[in-house]
DNA sequence: CTGAAAGCGCTTACAG
DNA sequence: CTGAAAGCGCTTACAG
């Protein structure tokens, strides 16, 4: 494929000379007035066709592509695009099955309303930079899974745009959706000492922003300001504290990021307690999988020696070997909707809901079994 | 959490209102001109300190988040975003695990720069409307995976920026980055026919834009306007025939869609065939996990009864069950590079390659055997 | 250390 | 059907 030598020229041109024809070029080349080259994209009612064309041409001519869309959203108001606020690294919304979900659903959203997506960096945990949220050029934003005391989270509801929190505690005045975390993780336990199991092992993903991976005390646990974090951790704490177990003595181990790796460190910890627990609890299926990886490898089964229990149900949950039992979540209609209660914003439309809580349930698979302990 | 009043209440204020305050209105606040505020938040050292603190507090006090990003970026003629076009429905793009890891490796790239990653749709199979990308804020764009002959290539090109292209035939005067499709599809096939197979069934995603499930003839498969499609056909039919195999013989089943469930249809076409393939390559992993699972849901063994090799090595491909015999390629280091390339454009610096091949290996796992038929 | 002026590229009433 | 004028919100030499 080659495209035709005439826009090929001008693109070398332009990379050599560094810039662009602009519309009033494309109006002098004509002989109209700039407004005529402006209808002639925007409006075509507003002017003969056969100007129409001599337009189009004209601008080929020159290498113009149509107008600046910069220009045109300082003048217009509005950008075209949505930004999508995610906590630390942005890669890592891409290596998070449950976030890419999230992020289908909202892209979903955005393509409805031929929007685009610009998906921004909470910032690395070095350089923690406001200023690439306070310049990205967006109509509104998707705060998603930032830390609860996250500053970025305030600098991004100061630029007064339109706004949806997601997996966040409710801020006054912006629409916010999520899960019951506690009730869901509540399930997630009680499924285990319905099987009879007494003795624990939490894994969890990253309390705080910063944290290192370790045990994590009570008060590091009630102190977690990531609210999926607290909560699931809280939830686990209810339906345990209810069988008659005491939460104290159940270790808590704290991932710094939620990928497989970084659960087999919590394994060899875990595994090495005595008495070994007989049911894990990961506050996520990528803990999960890693987790089981460990164990397999350290010459255990699943669910004979121990149960293993995700949350999230990411697809790969069916297929992993044993199946994993977890509780789910719909995370692509979480974005769907996100996106969608953002853009009703956008269009100065009541928001559909302000407070959305999505159904969560707990899927029975083969990870987690009776324990004869 | 909360915020603090002062903001909280501006934000309603503007909601109702519909307007932000301006580095014009801060400028009359404090009694200073308007390049004296945008000193304060552009160039601190162009002022004393007394004086910026003076012009943040009337910030704050008018609910003024900063300088308006649009209207920075037309006056210096940077928007602070990259571009990403993809192909069809950009929810895809987080769908196949192949395309994640890339955009994650995009994205680590435009993290280290500061900037910001928008992704764009190439437009539904329903309204593919050039619009959205015409309108598009950003300083450049990564294209990746669209069809060679699909005009949004063309507009994209046309607007004169730094672009890259990723996965597709080379144009002149663009960097592009991919590796060498048919070398590697070449040595998926060998590998099967050094194992002795000589029946062999094809399992690829889609070969055009909008091109539906069935049987793909030759004339098809060389037609077909995906770079990564063609060429790895192209690798599967020499290997083949060097082997004696002829291809015209051998069934290709293309799928619409590159997710494990449209290989289920492919897996009951070609295990109805008569001879039964002992062997099936697929173009992805994806498909060849879809595929995996018919034949075990058929009451068939892999590798016993069937072989399957699959292309990309996706995580899931080494934890699959058997584990999948397929092609690796570096997705995100494909990504990160992509986006370097770019942004180097961007600084104006000559980019560091021009037209890059990533290398690619065979990764020999349980889903291939030697074939006893 | 501060301000007046020019201009980034466009769109939108409005008048003709 | 077409054009002159105003203005979107900012930054950058430049002069003082």
């Amino acid at each position: 494929m080659d495209i035709n030598p005439e826009s090929s020229k001008a693109r070398q041109t332009s990379r050599v000379s560094g810039r662009r024809a602009t519309l009033k070029e494309v109006a002098a080349e004509v002989g109209v007035s700039r407004a005529t080259v402006s209808n002639a994209y925007n409006r075509p009612d507003q002017l003969s066709e056969e100007l129409r064309v001599r337009v189009f041409e004209a601008a080929r001519r020159l290498g113009y592509a149509g107008p600046d869309p910069t220009a045109r959203g300082l003048r217009k108001q509005r950008t075209g695009a949505i930004g999508a606020l995610y906590t630390d690294r942005l890669s890592y919304a891409f290596a998070d099955p449950a976030a890419v979900m999230f992020f289908e659903g909202v892209s979903v959203a955005t393509e409805e309303a031929g929007l685009g997506l610009l998906l921004i960096p909470g910032g690395s945990l070095g350089q923690r930079d406001p200023e690439i949220l306070m310049s990205a050029a967006v109509d509104g934003f998707v705060i998603f899974c930032m830390a609860e005391d996250d500053p970025l989270v305030e600098a991004t509801l100061r630029r007064q745009m339109p706004a949806v929190l997601v997996d966040q505690p409710p801020i006054e005045g912006v629409p916010s959706i999520g899960i019951d975390d506690e009730a869901a993780a509540r399930l997630a336990a009680e499924h285990l000492t319905s099987l009879g199991h007494r003795s624990f092992g939490v894994v969890s993903f990253d309390l705080d922003k910063d944290s290192k991976s370790g045990f994590a005390d009570i008060d590091k646990q009630h102190a977690a300001t990531y609210l999926p974090s607290r909560a699931r951790l809280r939830g686990y704490e209810s339906a345990l504290e209810a069988a008659g177990i005491s939460w104290a003595d159940v270790p808590v181990y704290e991932c710094a990021e939620n990928v497989p790796g970084m659960a087999a460190e919590a394994a060899e910890a875990l595994l090495a307690l005595a008495p070994r627990p007989t049911a894990i609890i990961a506050t996520s299926d990528q803990l999960a999988f890693g987790f089981m990886e460990a164990v397999k490898k350290a010459g255990l089964s699943i669910p004979e020696d121990i149960s293993v229990v995700g949350f999230d149900d990411v697809p790969e949950a069916a297929r992993a070997n044993p199946p994993l039992t977890t509780i789910h979540q719909p995370h692509v209609e979480k974005g769907l909707r996100a996106g969608r209660m953002l853009i009703a914003q956008l269009r100065e439309e009541e928001p559909p809901e302000t407070q959305v809580l999505l159904p969560t349930r707990l899927v029975v698979r083969g990870s987690a079994a009776r324990t004869d302990h």
